[in-house]
DNA sequence: TCTATTTGACCCCT
DNA sequence: AGGGGTCAAATAGA
């Protein structure tokens, strides 16, 4: 089985070349019919291994290749009459995408999630709590997070994802609540497998002032970041742009590109990651901790344009959202634009 | 009635 | 061996 699956990613490396280095516009007549040889032969992998792993499953799929049984630990309690014994009926995850996250609050991610578990932790002071993606059935999306209270006062709380999203239903919480984002980078190259999580969160108070909420970020790739929050001035139909500038420090970088009609700033916080720490990102230690949240927080009266805009050139992502009604589908084409 | 949460049991992994 | 992640029955809430 590792024989066979090593050949299909040999051969989906090839494939991955082949389209790098197919430089637009694609030869179809030239390019498509060895791509789907490959892809073909990825495929015929695969099967081979689910063979070797259950005959009857590799057999009844091999045509079929989408409609594959999931190799998940559900299965087990779904095809076997209750039993106490769940031996082998799950398995853990090792070392998949992590991303850790430390708030002041338990604001919303933009996910539905479902609590499925709570742990009491040896020398923690507080339970940790389990959730797993609503959609995991229905889209069968396997992203969990674990969140845990780490301080009481003032309360913080940690919260680990593992997984990516794989649901479509992003941006289902309430929009004069929270806002949050994270972009896990899909393009890593060769060189970085890990995943980027940006967040921005952000409340609105009865006042509908915006109350920026992102107060740590940790990134599992080497990489030290700089979040640059500028609170701009009102521009001409009223509203506050908040920009919030990401950029890696330690490669060369041109500069962030800006998306605001407005330059002049009111006030400015520039965050550093620790030197000693480049994978932790933490805005509470940087900032001044008294003041910082009113100052983030000092976005009023009522924003209804927000521009959430970050570049982070090394991966050439950029987005802008609009903060009161976020049309997922425009940012879907944005990404695409991108 | 349906969906979400709670919680003790189970089992993987270090 | 035991900490911690997951399951699933019981329970709560809409």
């Amino acid at each position: 089985m590792i024989g066979e699956l090593s050949r299909g990613r040999k051969v989906a490396d090839e494939l991955r070349l082949m389209l790098r280095h197919t430089t637009p516009p694609l030869d179809a007549t030239l390019v498509l019919p060895a791509a789907q040889s490959l892809v073909a032969t990825i495929l015929e992998t695969f099967t081979h291994s689910l063979s070797i792993l259950s005959p009857t499953a590799a057999a009844a799929h091999s045509d079929e290749v989408s409609q594959l049984p999931p190799l998940k630990s559900e299965d087990c309690a779904a095809t076997t009459p209750p039993t106490k014994d769940r031996r082998g009926c799950y398995k853990r995850r090792r070392s998949s995408e992590t991303s850790t996250i430390e708030t002041a609050s338990l604001s919303e991610d933009g996910h539905a999630w479902r609590k499925y578990g709570q742990k009491v932790i040896l020398n923690a002071k507080h339970p940790r709590s389990y959730f797993r993606c609503t959609h995991k059935f229905d889209q069968d999306c396997q992203a969990t997070k674990q969140v845990q209270r780490i301080e009481d006062d003032p309360p913080r709380f940690r919260t680990t994802y593992h997984g990516r999203h794989t649901c479509k239903n992003l941006f289902n919480s309430s929009p004069h609540h929270h806002h949050m984002m994270m972009m896990q980078d899909a393009a890593a190259d060769d060189h970085d497998h890990s995943p980027i999580m940006w967040s921005f969160a952000a409340t609105h108070d009865d006042d509908h002032n915006i109350h920026p909420k992102t107060t740590s970020l940790v990134m599992n790739d080497s990489s030290c970041s700089t979040a640059h929050i500028n609170n701009t001035n009102t521009n001409a139909a009223g509203h506050h742009p908040v920009l919030v500038v990401l950029k890696q420090e330690n490669k060369e970088l041109p500069e962030p590109q800006i998306k605001s009609s407005s330059s002049s700033s009111s006030s400015d916080a520039t965050f550093v990651c620790p030197d000693h720490d480049p994978t932790k990102f933490d805005t509470m230690s940087s900032a001044p901790p008294p003041h910082h949240h009113h100052q983030l927080g000092a976005f009023s009266p009522a924003a209804s344009s927000d521009v959430y805009s970050c570049t982070e050139s090394t991966h050439s992502m950029e987005m802008d959202m609009m903060s009161m009604a976020v049309n997922f589908d425009d940012f879907l084409d944005l990404q695409t634009l991108n």
